[in-house]
DNA sequence: TATCCGAGTTGCGTATGCCGCAACTCAACT
DNA sequence: AGTTGAGTTGCGGCATACGCAACTCGGATA
């Protein structure tokens, strides 16, 4: 051990109560190693969880990204807290992701942020991920045939994660939301992707059901009784749910081992997808979610 | 030091023979330290390219990330030469990563490729913009009058990276630019963005013009008429250059000290936009350019 | 204007965390 | 079966990243 503090022990209360700051170790926060999505226990290194990280320094400046994720912005000071480092340390690691744009400095001398270094990086990343390759010649296809926004998202921590989006001829207005997260309760995305989990799982990952809207499911018992629908009927549908005027509904897509990875939505305004028109959408909808699927090595029956 | 290789030289072949195993270092990839964009002089320091990292193994973590997004896919023992390390240190960075989903393999036991953390972090980021933010409501005004679809873009490295898109009504079908590395030479918001630079710096961007179609400018000389039409007119134009079938007019925006900093462009499809409306949407994009860049600070005279 | 305070950066010495080595595992070919 | 080639892991030494403290810088207070 170097220093009395971020000793990276596993279990004990471990505060990392060194130096003369009071540092503390924060929870995990948004993006964290995989393994724990769900219940993690309080009060722990920030980096601790899960396995060993085989090379410190990067598993520091790593969880400097998830946290200037999850706060926006942050001081080399309050970095240094949340990490249970020096100053000078949080200094250093900040001073080597600003050097590849991963992180830059609000204004001249002060709080960081992320960059656009990541934007680079993500545009390729996206680009490299074979279901966002196989999918795209179905999305643009069916947002031709419908005239509907096509969204592609994907399990992701405890949100759903749009990788891709076509927008066809009737949105309104739709921008980018690659690379939200969003609800999982409160989409019709979200309902699919969950309705591949066990019901075990399902609670670890909706600890508390928000109210977006009116139309909001808030109730465990009714999201669990619209998952079951999803499973037999091979689709999902969220009116109003999220946001007062967007309706959608989606479909799972498969891997090659049947286990539902991604999800494909149909969107548009409500004024003009009534119940009925919604429901029939899953005529086209599912087999293009299922084509996705095949081409993903699926191999068994919608 | 620490060995004497991976000195991070620019442009020959500089071999950074080392220790047993030929590693050789690789030339700049993508990303890379700012500072020196194009081609510098090939000095044989380490830290060559501006200043010294402050932490040796994040450096090395973001040239794998810079690699994986040039290469797409690359093994262990190839990113090791890359690096010019060994082959277990970068298994061990290469796993450090994983860790946080910022690299996946690609299957089982192979190689690897970004990971989706990237995109979770990206979206943070993007969000976390001053530009995206105050320009995201301009962007929905100009997309629902206009029906096209509008493009902020920022200069980054020697490409036009794209920082938010709007797809207008009357879009046939557009996916998603955002995060994608778009040349400067042959799309309006490149040529808006190069008209903010000196002719020695556009010269120093870009060193070869591309043809993508049979327009595509390709000759410098022309290059800098255009530019120079941009910095007079307020505007830029690009029909067919890129992709045959997309039109586009891009104009400047400034941030508080009257730099250049992004560009916004409304585009769609040639055969709807002919030279004279395109040009007459120069109306509605400069005002809301302006507007773009008042938001940020900018106190000067359109 | 002078003084303090809080925040970020930098030189330095140290011991710790990382790196290279080599042995190991595992597939895919021959 | 033998061979090659690629990825992972235990180990020991030493370079590296850390903590410390002194420094700079700007803003707030008196």
């Amino acid at each position: 051990m170097r220093t009395p503090s971020h000793g990276r022990p596993s279990d004990p209360p471990t505060i990392g109560g060194d130096v003369g700051a009071g540092t503390r170790a924060v929870t995990r926060g948004s993006l964290g190693p995989p393994g724990t999505s769900a219940g993690r226990r309080a009060s722990d290194e920030v980096g601790a969880s899960g396995k060993e990280s085989p090379v410190q320094s990067v598993d520091r400046a790593a969880t400097i990204l998830d946290q200037l994720a999850e706060a926006g912005e942050l001081g080399v000071t309050e970095l240094a807290r949340r990490l249970g480092v020096h100053k000078s340390t949080a200094s250093r690691l900040v001073a080597a992701l600003e050097k590849w744009e991963l992180v830059e400095q609000v204004e001249g001398r002060g709080k960081y942020r992320l960059g656009i270094g990541l934007l680079r990086l993500a545009g390729t990343a996206v680009a490299g991920l074979d279901v966002v390759e196989q999918a795209r010649p179905v999305c643009r296809r069916l947002a031709a045939e419908t005239g509907l926004t096509v969204n592609l998202a994907v399990l992701s921590d405890n949100h759903a994660l749009y990788l891709d989006q076509v927008a066809g001829t009737s949105a309104l207005q739709s921008y980018n939301w690659v690379g939200q997260r969003i609800p999982l309760h409160a989409t019709s995305n979200g309902k699919v992707l969950l309705s591949g989990l066990d019901r075990h799982t399902v609670r670890a990952l909706v600890r508390t059901l928000t109210a977006y809207t009116p139309k909001t499911i808030t109730d465990l018992a009714r999201l669990e009784a619209e998952l079951d629908h999803a499973r037999t009927d091979g689709y999902a549908i969220a009116v109003d749910e999220l946001e007062d005027g967007l309706a959608a509904i989606a479909a799972p897509v498969r891997n090659a081992h049947g286990e539902i990875t991604n999800s494909l939505s149909l969107s548009g305004p409500t004024f003009r997808l009534d119940p009925a028109r919604l429901r029939g959408l899953r005529r086209v909808l599912i087999p293009a979610a299922t084509e996705v699927s095949r081409r993903l090595g699926w191999r068994g029956q919608a």
